[in-house]
RNA sequence: CGGAGUGUAGCGCAGUCUGGUAGCGCACCUUGUUCGGAACGAGGGGGUCGUAGGUUCGAAUCCUAUCACUCCGACCA
């Protein structure tokens, strides 16, 4: 892309209501603006990384065997009604009275209509384990929005359903998501730990958030250091191996880690001094079963091979990609700005001319640009005539991980830079050289 | 939902107490000198001062109502 040509409307003063740095730094990159207390608007950058982020939640659902659809953001309230919860969700739930007077509402969660096109279509054991997974924009309509698209009203959710015959299977099926979720964080540069959570009024055996460490966490967290040294499941693993899975869930809860709600001091103390891990956590995802909760009332039954009919088991798993983009600034940014994973950055490389109208240095720079993109590499090419520091500057703030630095005193002696956004380091090299390290 | 506060140009703010018809910095447009970490000068455009009433010769400023937003606490992917 261009950037005389992007849309990008960075802002330089930092807007008075961003109190944390992932809020202001997504306000001053130009990829959110909010449009209403707890509601945001995606630009161009914003909306890259969420759909990144996006992509790596589908490949590791669908590689688990999750299978997508998408439901509709407003709802039936007569759905909720079978359930019960229409009456119990209260403030939090965005009630909406359609033309013909019917109380619809903007779905917070989706366990009642995922459990209504499952009892529609599926009435066979045969046709079980199903898992569907949906992404879709929800609403709960907060007391308090904040911090962002971190706590906001409306918000990007992944939630996958699992559907099985009996406790036995779902466990099984909650394996799987949870290894997909080891991985999805992993690919998503970030290391996530699972923590026992509370499963509250919806009951279950299993339930875990996963937290990533954040020294402007929300909440406090407390585990043991080992999960930092972890290493998550490969691309070889088999989820269709159910002792595979119940290992690596082992191997990840095998130590102490919980949020301060659950927190045990006693048995965190008994840890050796230099295994705590005190810190602050987000909570990216939470994965639960949940049983017969939904299936008995909204009676989601399958025959057996028994041939009797009983109500399935049910899980639910969340991944908020919304929040995860705040996460992820959280996780990783400095005083000059944003530094994206590769996985998830806007733009991977980016090109600053720092002479536009220079000869030489429009020549360069085109052709760098030309072979990023027949490489088929996501390339901001800072065309602006701008003068060299605010180019700088802006590569930083929104956080490209590769930066190209195409100036004529390097040229002249056949030189270009190429600096790394994390680590600053810089290299000079030929653009042949360039264009060889960053496509390989 | 309880408590506190703020609404004046895209962003950050002054002006409000003590009414006289709106200003500063950044951003934007024109132009010149600049040009390797957010340059400088000159000129310029943009605001019915959140909204609606009221008081007044006159309201950003005083009064009333209302809406929005923010922060602190209790709740949450």
């Amino acid at each position: 892309m261009r950037m005389s040509r992007y849309f990008l409307p960075i802002l330089r003063e930092t807007p008075k209501e961003a109190e944390i740095v992932s809020h202001r730094l997504m306000l001053r990159a130009g990829m959110i603006r909010q449009e209403a207390s707890g509601i945001y608007a995606w630009l161009p950058l914003g909306l890259r990384v969420l759909e990144k982020i996006n992509k790596i939640i589908r490949e590791e659902q669908n590689r688990a065997g999750a299978i997508e659809l998408l439901m509709p953001t407003i709802q039936s309230a007569d759905l909720w009604r079978e359930s019960g919860r229409y009456e119990d969700y209260g403030k939090e739930m965005l009630r909406i009275r359609d033309r013909h007077e019917r109380d619809m509402l903007f779905g917070p969660t989706n366990e009642e209509m995922i459990t209504e096109i499952f009892r529609a279509n599926v009435k066979s054991y045969r046709d079980l384990p199903l898992n569907l997974y949906h992404i879709q924009w929800k609403f709960r309509d907060e007391v308090r929005p904040r911090f962002g698209v971190m706590r906001s009203r409306e918000f990007l959710m992944k939630d996958a359903y699992s559907f099985d015959l009996d406790a036995r299977g779902a466990q099984e099926s909650y394996h799987r998501m949870f290894v997909a979720y080891l991985r999805t964080f992993a690919r998503l540069g970030l290391t996530a730990i699972p923590m026992k959570a509370d499963t509250g009024p919806i009951g279950g055996e299993n339930s875990h958030e996963f937290i990533i460490l954040a020294s402007t966490g929300e909440s406090e967290v407390y585990c043991h250091k080992d999960f930092l040294q972890f290493s998550s499941p490969p691309d070889t693993v088999n989820f269709d191996d159910a002792a595979e899975m119940a290992a690596i869930v082992e191997k990840w809860t095998s130590r102490y880690a919980a949020t301060s709600e659950k927190h045990d001091q006693a048995a965190f103390a008994a840890l050796p001094k230099d295994e705590q891990v005190s810190a602050r956590g987000i909570e990216v995802g939470h994965i639960f079963t949940f049983g017969t909760k939904y299936s008995v009332p909204m009676k989601a039954n399958v025959s057996g091979p028994d041939g009797k009919e009983v109500p399935v088991h049910m899980g639910s798993y969340g991944i908020g990609p919304s929040r995860l983009v705040a996460a992820l600034i959280e996780a990783g940014h400095d005083d000059n700005g944003i530094i994206w994973p590769d996985a998830v950055a806007p733009f991977n490389v980016g090109i600053a001319n720092l002479k536009i109208g220079d000869a030489a240095t429009d020549a360069a720079c085109t052709r760098l640009y030309a072979a990023m993109q027949k490489a088929g590499i996501d390339t901001l090419y800072d065309d602006r005539d701008e003068r060299p520091g605010v180019k700088f500057a802006t590569m930083d703030m929104i956080g490209v991980p590769h930066q190209v630095i195409v100036g004529p005193k390097g040229l002249a002696e056949g030189k270009i830079e190429l600096k790394d956004r994390r680590s600053g380091a810089r290299e000079n090299l030929s653009v042949d050289e360039v264009i060889a390290r960053l496509t390989a």
